[in-house]
This record gives C-alpha cells, structure tokens and sequence, in this order.
DNA sequence: ACTTTTTCTTAATCTAGATTAATGCGTGCC
DNA sequence: GGCACGCATTAATCTAGATTAAGAAAAAGT
C-alpha cells in the first residue's frame, strides 16, 4: 500500500493493462473512462476525495477502462485483494449506483438525467468542464448545451 | 432459507417493498424491472437456473424493482445478509457486468447491443418474447423488429 | 501580455429510434 | 372450432439528440 502523486492529465491505467489496482483518492480528482470503436470518450465515473475508483473487474482480466487525473491529486494505491476485509458493503453501495444508472439510461431523457446528477454531485459540477459532464450522460456537449438553454428559457 | 415455487406471472417483490430478499433460482425463469412515470417497463435483468437475483441494494431500503416469474419456477430465498460468507468475488462479476452495461448503453447503437445479447445469453433468447429482450436493451419492440430485418436483406 | 489551445454556444441539417396505427399470427381458452 | 388476447411485423410520421460547422469566450502555456 503505497502514495504517491499525479500531475492533471496524467495516466493510472490504460485499457488493456493487466493487474489493475483500486486507487484511493485523498485529494484531487480522477476519472475513468472507455473508448469506443469510433475513438469517442465515455466517461465511466468521477471520483472526488475520500472516493475509490477501480475497473470493476476481477483483477485478473484486462483492465476496460482508462483511468486518468482531471487535477493534480494524491492517491493511495490498493491491491485488488479484497478478500481478506469485508468490503461488501461497499461493493453493494456501487451496485446500487450502477443500477440506478442502467435504469436512468434507459428511461429517462437528457436534462433528467442532468438534473440527477447536478442533485447526486453538486461538488463535482463546479470542477469539470461540461463536457465531461456530458459525456458521463452519454450525450454530446452540444445537446447538453441545447437543453440547458432551452429550459433556462422557459418561465 | 426455505425454497418456495412460482407459477408463471407471479410476483416475488414489488417497488417499495422492505426488507426484500435474493432469490436463486433452481430452475424456471425470472426477471426483474424498474416502471417509469410513463408507465413503461424496463428489464434489468434475467435470471435463469442457477443464477441469483436481487434488487442491488442495501436490505434497509425500499426496493426499487419489481421481481416476477416469467415460467413457473422453484425458488431458494436468501436473506440479504451476505457478510458472514464471503461473496466479493460474485459481487465483483456483478459489477463487471453492469460497467460494460453501462458502457454499452451509452456508445453502442440497438443493434451492436442486440448481438451482444444474443453472443452472452443465447439461452434466453428463446424463451422470452422479443419486446421483453427489447425492453432489456432499450429500446422498443418496433425498433428491435425494424433492425433485425434491415440487417437480414443485406448480403 | 500575447498566443495557442480548450471549451462553450448557436444554428442548420441529419438520423436512430419513438410513436401511432393497422394487420396478421399464434396460442391458449371456452 | 371459434374467439380473444398477446405478440410480431410493417409503414408513416415525429422528435430527441447526433453531426457538422463556425464563432466567441475562457484557460493555459510561453
């Protein structure tokens, strides 16, 4: 278990690495990503201090996703050897967020889905451009654009 | 743990059920599925013999899906209570599953998700109607029909 | 301070998929 | 055997969001 520092822009794992690790993050903020057969980013998820981030996978397989920092920011590194501590709860929290999200996808509209995050990460919208944002929503930066304006409109 | 049966169409959970439990299924079919403000279902997941399924949150809070029997079934009931075992690893594959879940939604087109499902769960594609694998995807049952065929003319 | 690179916004056009509606097909039910 | 209901298909129309393009504003680098 060790600490160490990353510049902004800078890589923890790229798709394909094997033996991918569960970054800690104490200050800063990271990101991970997919990149899709057309070269276009999909942001996975954000992870602000106190947060953990990992490719959900079994360590064994090659990693999907990219994981970068969008600040300079400290992180401890951890093994992805769960077993020995309990760490269910946590996996369930994620669970539950991932169900929420494949549901949000599903069914709900681009400006709901903005709206549940602006509630869910208030924190987080202060500190990324809104393309990123976008991307996490799985629309383009000009629909995102577009539907905030619109609804600033209305009233 | 008891082991009950369920006949077709019968429900094991409904939204906003407490208390709501796992359920492994020793044979027959189930599925679980959020409905939207429009009234719309949307499968989240198929469980067939052997798999386990549960609404993917804390036992504390009121359940967000409904779990029904799409054939008749033979049921083991788990309480959520998974801390004393140790299923991190089944909670990793979970979680594996719903990131490239999420992944998929938000890059790949009706289509490229049909052919996944079908490469990952030929089994069940025989045994539930068309609009409930449409409905898995996204997408309505028109579109899954309109896609199939246009990808059959051509060659 | 000045230049270069990102980011945001707006507008025009295009398209995947939604909606609506009508028809035919099974399959279980009486 | 006939009827009703759920399912699949097709076609016409509509719409949310994608794409393309261009310009303004903000950030970052030197």
């Amino acid at each position: 278990m060790k600490t160490i520092t990353v510049k902004k822009g800078q890589f923890l794992q790229r798709k394909g690495d094997l033996n991918s690790k569960v970054y800690s993050v104490k200050s800063g903020l990271l990101r991970s990503y997919a990149i899709d057969e057309k070269g276009k980013e999909h942001i996975f998820m954000f992870a602000p201090e106190n947060w953990i981030i990992a490719d959900n996978l079994p360590q064994e397989v090659p990693s999907d996703l990219f994981i970068d920092a969008l600040e300079d920011s400290e992180i401890v590194v951890l093994e992805k050897n769960i077993d020995k501590e309990n760490h269910s709860h946590k996996l369930i929290r994620r669970l539950s967020v991932l169900q929420k999200r494949v549901i949000m996808l599903m069914s709900a509209s681009a400006i709901e889905r903005y709206h549940d995050f602006e509630n869910m990460y208030p924190q987080i919208i202060q500190r990324v451009p809104q393309k990123m944002i976008a991307s996490y929503l799985g629309i383009t930066p000009e629909a995102l654009s577009k539907v905030k304006g619109e609804q600033a409109k209305e009233k």
